[in-house]
This record gives C-alpha cells, sequence and structure tokens, in this order.
DNA sequence: TCATTCACATGACAACGTCACACGAAGAGC
DNA sequence: GCTCTTCGTGTGACGTTGTCATGTGAATGA
C-alpha cells in the first residue's frame, strides 16, 4: 500500500508540518532539527535526507504557508457572488489574520527569499500575481493597477508587521490596525 | 585620566559599535557574543559584565539606531527654513534610508522589543512622537494626525520590508519604494 | 601600604547544525 | 524464492555558539 516514495513523502510533509507547528509555538528558537525529528516521528539527522540544511526546510515551511494564503484568493476569485471592493478588503484584511494567527511564519514569509529557493520565490510570484488580480478588478485600468497594488500590499504588511512588533499601539497613534486598512483603500484602491 | 568607571562606559560602547558593524557587514549570524568582544577588542565574556545576555546587547543596538533617527528628525524639526510638508517627505525618506543603508540593523529595530527592555521602547517612543511632531504639522488638528501618522509610519516601513525582502520588485509591481512613498504621501497626508 | 572592588580573561558545559558512516527494509532481476 | 541494489533513516562525532563559574590583576580608598 505504501510505496517506498509515498512514504518519504510523507515525511516530508510531516518535517514541513512540524516545523510550522513549532514555529507557531515557540518561535524560531523553538525551531531545532531535533525537535523538527521528533515531533515527526525521526530522528535529528532525518530531515537531512529531504533538505540540504535548515534554511531549505524553513523555505519550505514559508512556501507552504504562501500556499496556503494563495489557497484563500483562489476561493476569493472563484466566488463571483461579491463585489471587487468587498473581494479586496477581504484579500487584506485575510493576510491581516494570517500574520495575527501566525506572527512567526508570518515573519518567515515576508523574510528575504535568496535565489537558493527557488519554490519559495515561484509561490511569492503566484500569490502576488492573484492579489494583484482582484486589485485590477477594483481599479479598472490593469496598468495602473500594479503601483497601487504594490502600495496596497506594502502597507498592509507594514500595518501587520508594526502590530506585531509592538510598535502600532492604540495609545501611540489613536488607532488600531483594523482602522488603518479601511482608510487605506479608502484612500488608496 | 580615565578612570575605572569611564573606560567601562568606553567598552560597553565599543561592544555596541562593534555589533552594529558586524551586524551590518555580515548579517545577525555574523553577530556572535566571540566576534563582537574580539572586534570591541576584549574577550568573548567580558560583554556579560555589560549586558546580562546577547539578546539586551542586540536591544542597545537597536536602541541606538532609533536613537540615530531621533536626531536625523531633531535637526529636521529645529530646521524651520522649509514647508511642513517637505519635512515631512524627508523625514519618510530619511527612514527608508535606514532601512536600505543597513537592512539588518532596521530589521532589528522593528522587531518586537520585549518589555525586558524598557530603554529601547523609551526610544521608539520618542522617536515616533517626533514623527506625530512633524505629521501635525501637516495635518493641523493633531487629533486627527495620530492615526494618518500611524498609517504613514506603518506604509512606510512596510515599503522598506518589502524592498528589503525582495518583494517589491519593479517587474512584478510595475514601480520603486521612491514612487511608492510619494504616492502615499500625496493620498494619505 | 594594604585591603577591596570590579572589569576582564579563561576554562568548561550543554545545545545546536552538520557530516560521515552504518543499518535495514523495500524493490528489481533472475 | 533468493540475491543484489537502492535509499531513507539512525547514530556517533565535530566545531561553534551562548552562558556560567572561577580566577586574576589593576585601579581605588583608607
Amino acid at each position: 500500500m505504501v510505496s517506498r516514495v509515498e512514504s518519504a513523502a510523507a515525511t516530508r510533509r510531516a518535517l514541513v508540518d512540524a516545523a510550522a507547528e513549532l514555529l507557531d509555538e515557540g518561535g524560531p528558537d523553538a525551531v531545532t532539527l531535533r525537535a523538527v525529528g521528533g515531533r515527526a516521528g525521526v530522528s535529528r539527522g532525518a530531515p537531512y535526507g529531504h533538505f540540504p540544511d535548515k534554511e531549505h526546510l524553513l523555505a519550505a515551511v514559508a512556501t507552504k504557508s504562501w500556499e496556503a494564503v494563495g489557497e484563500q484568493l483562489d476561493a476569493l476569485i472563484t466566488d463571483r457572488g461579491q463585489a471587487p471592493s468587498e473581494r479586496l478588503e477581504q484579500a487584506l484584511t485575510g493576510l491581516m489574520e494570517v500574520g495575527r494567527r501566525h506572527p512567526h511564519a508570518y515573519a518567515l514569509m515576508f523574510a528575504a527569499p535568496t535565489a537558493e529557493h527557488p519554490e519559495a520565490v515561484a509561490a511569492v510570484s503566484r500569490t502576488h500575481d492573484q492579489f494583484l488580480t482582484i486589485i485590477a478588478d477594483v481599479i479598472g485600468d490593469p496598468q495602473r493597477a500594479r503601483p497601487i497594488g504594490g502600495l496596497l500590499m506594502s502597507s498592509v504588511h507594514g500595518i501587520v508587521a508594526m502590530e506585531n512588533g509592538g510598535h502600532l499601539t492604540p495609545e501611540k497613534w489613536q488607532t488600531t490596525g483594523d482602522e488603518l486598512v479601511k482608510l487605506l483603500i479608502d484612500r488608496i484602491a
């Protein structure tokens, strides 16, 4: 039933899942290869049969996170039952929600993916394209949609990063991340 | 001439400077306590006479970086020779320039400062207040200036973070960070 | 001059990423 | 059914890291 390559693929998946879980639960310091192997039910050296080094394992976690966001956006794009502006707001708040629920994985997603991880770069590019699709529906002119999309994406990311870093305190700025996203869409899109 | 406490303070400064330099030159991985001590002319254990652990040393680096930005803003605020809107643009592009010139230190500045580092929190708060001062001069209503300031700060930070992470490629978004900052100020401030 | 203080050097330890090597079961060929 | 090969995995080992305990020596105050 379970061929050798299938079980190998399952182990690889288990390693990525274990790393993502440990990252969520204890932050980057908790993601040791020994802990990852342990949670995945293998030894500390097993990951090296699937990844050249720890960095590539983390890149796989980032790739998986981007793909999860991509699936959210896919569902949003497929559902034609709502206005384009609504879709845009949901896309942006959806990304924000990911950043809030999984702050460490989110930080990993936006860390610099070196050229050594082409699958991570591809996943990011695909998801960005989906964002652009949603934004173009609101803006109309697809040429003008790209810079606007870049600004929206960057700004929302900045809001999430400021939130997660504790730099967006309501006392200091008299506002919240949710309000800022609304304000942003209002002024930009 | 050089009393004992003076030399101790000098060593502390040398440690922070060495850590900042190593961070600039080789990224976070290059900042080992052994390398920091070596560059500062002391041994690997010497930092523990000045900081409880490595995290506190890095917090001191972040604090110094924030204070450097604060000095920039001070000069900007003191100089009454230019329009408020010009000052705002210079403040935001100044922060962006710091992020470009010292990407790793910049990332450290916006990392979550735990409550264990009150001096870092204070430095951030002071600099944010200076931003608010500059923004209030443009907005007029100081009450309305705070959320606007939060959005500007977050957005610019997002732009810098996207740039440094390689996520703001001109091919994808048909724009640059500089253009986005201009567009941002145009639409928001 | 002597006792004290305090910054610093040094040895040691556990944990980490990584590599080399050994093992053992699944699959291919006869 | 048997044998050989392949390949995912387990294990021991090594260098490096952050950290602590201990020792040392020079500056300080009486």
